[in-house]
DNA sequence: TTGTAAGCGTTATCAA
DNA sequence: TTGATAACGCTTACAA
């Protein structure tokens, strides 16, 4: 039923060791029998067995790919890049989710060892760190996306520029003359919101305003965080009159509280969020955000992840870790026309 | 650098067989033994060998899924399905996209057939027959994902009611007292597409009214046929008074052309999606769908896809297609106060 | 209770 | 230009 490459060259009449220098195409093999060869495997529907090769080669042309979850625009859209530019170089991806379980975490990082994946990149995860002292002890290159950590010998990151970005909102919304800015946070204890908070906390000191902590509320980067943090905020004796969002889950949480309130956007209240989802533009109002280059940062952290793979031992081109900007995205609910 | 299990076995003194059997927990190993050798393995920080261990037992512990693209909500969800139950049972996932490109859809076969994957989970593809021709010769069990298509011996299904749902979605808008009711089609050639547009002939006929072919649209699936088929919609000089989209995306996009237009949802026109994404409760006016239980879905063909496996030869239980209904979540976009 | 040996499907090293 | 043969890391009869 199976074929292998012993079936080819029974039927051939060769060694198994030619047939196998005449599939990849050795240029030992005369062009004859190369060809004999090549039409029999076919005919019999031969496919090489990956794992066999593997096991000699030392290579899967696998790479491991963690995500907290699928089920988020976000790190879908980077897992497309990714595989994007895997498939242009003939890697294939195993996906691990990790649902933010430490369990799972460490569960994903033993499967992706034992099917000795060529390299791992890991995407918004709290414990990228995890990762890095887990895999890098084994050798194996590890890409952290959107999660700083020290860097290593094999750990490399890529990243979008989140203080930069959450500047560029804030600065946004001073421009359009707001002076009380909330923010709802993401995550705790995730870098991305650490340094988003930060980003807009400096914005505010740069344009000479004292931050004031009852306009920092918490989030969880998702709807309901949003929902919440409004309530909150409009509960406040002095309201703010416009928020920047960890992101625009947590915006588009906030939005539809608002509009349950009776709360208008941006009339009453203007709203900036973070990512450029693909729902951003979709709202209503439309959501304004700094834009991730998503498909881009799954793109840059494969091909970084194809250099690691390739420099390995041998080390020769240097890489270099990727930090990409944020891009302001204009929309309705800054409410610039004011 | 690497540990393997005769590294194991020199350093305990024993042979490299033991070390197999004890590690897999063999009854026929000393406890003792057992004992010993599992904490050596902890200490070297040993990692079995995927590829070496599936070459010898003949399975890989692996699931292949075959997506258009991930980045789809619906797709996402799905495999958040997928990969929960395949984690349970101890089966990893590898992903592959295909963009709706032939090309790619062949070379996704080819791979995960030399990946020796388990099984092969094939997702909203326009040829899931190609995947049942190509892997079925192999023997590798196909599950078909909202795509019917001839039951083989190795080709199952499992999918939403989509007959079914259309005429629910249908029955709303016309117990509501709609009698123009509009149809915004889906990607031409799907399945799905073809299933809900006869559903919603279905209602309306049985409601005695005559489909009227004007009111049956082109769409593509994604937002912007949404807003297409708007526009042709409203040059009509009937107008509907209420519209069924083929899926949410659709219909996101519709109700952005609405707003943009001044069209009045559901004052002018009544709209109900199908799918219902993330995103369905948070547009405004929030939309009425007909809910697919995407995270089921995803379960239930990684559970069958197991069973298949198991079953692989030994022809034991029984596998049945499964097909889910669809349910009605009435939202603001259907006007159901009116 | 443990060890020996064969074999899974490849590639790679020597010889011929 | 081709063929033997070993090796990759593991499981699994078959012996002991």
């Amino acid at each position: 039923m199976k074929v292998s490459i012993k079936d080819i060259a029974r039927a051939a009449g060769v060694s198994h060791s030619t047939v196998s220098r005449a599939l990849s195409d050795s240029p030992l093999i005369k062009e004859e029998t190369k060809a004999r060869i090549r039409r029999l495997a076919r005919e019999m529907g031969y496919s090489p067995d990956a794992g066999a090769r593997g096991l000699v080669v030392g290579r899967t042309q696998t790479i491991g790919v963690v995500v907290t979850t699928i089920a988020d625009p976000f790190v879908a859209e980077v897992v497309q890049g990714i595989e994007s530019t895997a498939y242009e170089h003939a890697y294939t991806l195993i996906l691990a989710t990790s649902n933010d379980e430490p369990d799972r975490e460490i569960a994903a990082v033993e499967t992706l060892r034992s099917k000795r994946v060529d390299a791992v990149i890991v995407t918004s995860s709290r414990v990228g760190a995890l990762y890095s002292d887990l895999l890098e002890r084994t050798g194996v290159p590890v890409v952290l996306l959107n999660n700083h950590a020290e860097r290593g010998t094999y750990s490399y990151s890529v990243r979008v520029d989140d203080v930069h970005g959450a500047r560029t909102a804030t600065e946004h919304l001073l421009a359009l003359g707001h002076r009380r800015i909330a923010h709802v946070m993401g995550p705790a204890g995730h870098t991305p919101s650490d340094d988003r908070l930060h980003g807009y906390l400096q914005a505010l000191r740069e344009a000479g305003i004292d931050p004031d902590p009852a306009l920092v509320v918490p989030g969880n980067g998702r709807p309901n965080g949003g929902e919440r943090a409004l309530h909150q905020l409009w509960s406040l004796a002095q309201r703010p009159s416009a928020v920047f969002c960890y992101n625009d889950m947590t915006a588009i949480g906030l939005l539809r509280a608002a509009r349950e309130m009776g709360v208008a956007v941006p009339g009453d209240l203007a709203v900036v969020g973070f990512d450029d989802i693909p729902f951003a533009s979709y709202t209503s109002p439309s959501l304004t955000t700094i834009a991730q280059p998503k498909f881009e940062l799954g793109q840059r952290a494969a091909r970084m992840a194809l250099a690691l793979i390739s420099r390995h031992g041998t080390d020769g081109e240097e890489v270099t870790n990727v930090v990409l900007p944020g891009q302001l995205v204009i929309r309705e609910s800054s409410g610039v026309s004011r």
